[in-house]
DNA sequence: CATACTAACTCGGACTCCGATATAACGGAT
DNA sequence: ATCCGTTATATCGGAGTCCGAGTTAGTATG
């Protein structure tokens, strides 16, 4: 269990804000390009090509399943996609050990700065 | 120099712990890649074709500066390497920014619950 | 002097990124 | 009806990155 989760970690920027935008709810994959983007306050922006390099990926190694069309008068073109319960977990971990690496850095770059207050 | 400062964000797993390794002192090639699979637990392991690709890419890129070999009775096959200033305002807006991911993404995972179908 | 560790570095194949491009359905305004 | 900007999925190929295996050689201890 333990190894299945690590071995997906570190995860790509790319790879981890498109699990991240699919932690709140299902999305499709314009959705997600959007949802990247406002998230990040356009810091960083997804194109197709990395967008569905990455959900392929994602899809064969299970952390993100396939809904296809959502039924409704919703457009038909839309494909969605779901963070499956793997890809939560290995989420959470990512999560985790980049708060480790956050906080590390915090005190590195706090006690080794140039002087100046 | 906020554009500057821009154009290398997302950092890569590898790139984020070089510089974080460096953020606190000196270190020679070797050196780097231990403390990156300490600061990690091991978790995260660099070798050296990721390790002097990075180096090589982040001393083009003048975030990180060359000292050579240091004197004294150091071991003379070392060659250290310096974070510069640049490079310290690049991995403390990556911090920054990734603090904000972790934030969001701690909120995500705790109000939202897997779905069923 | 052997052997384990330290140290820097190269190589090449696999993998990833990512914009340009293609295709087409949608929605609203003419 | 037709036009047009937007929404939407998807592929392509070049550039860039990852990363372990291997190379070479100095150091340190027994």
């Amino acid at each position: 269990m333990k190894e299945e989760i690590s071995q997906f970690i570190p995860l790509s920027p790319a790879t981890l804000h498109i699990l991240l935008s699919l932690a709140g709810e299902d999305r499709h994959g314009y959705a997600i390009m959007q949802e990247v983007a406002r998230q990040s306050e356009g810091r960083y922006k997804l194109g197709p090509g990395t967008l569905y390099d990455n959900l392929q990926k994602l899809l064969d190694w299970r952390l993100v399943q396939d809904l296809g069309q959502r039924s409704g008068d919703d457009d038909p073109r839309r494909r969605y996609y779901r963070l499956a319960p793997l890809g939560r977990a290995v989420l959470s971990a990512e999560v985790s050990r980049l708060d480790d690496v956050v906080r590390e850095a915090k005190l590195r770059l706090q006690s080794a700065r140039p002087r100046r207050a």
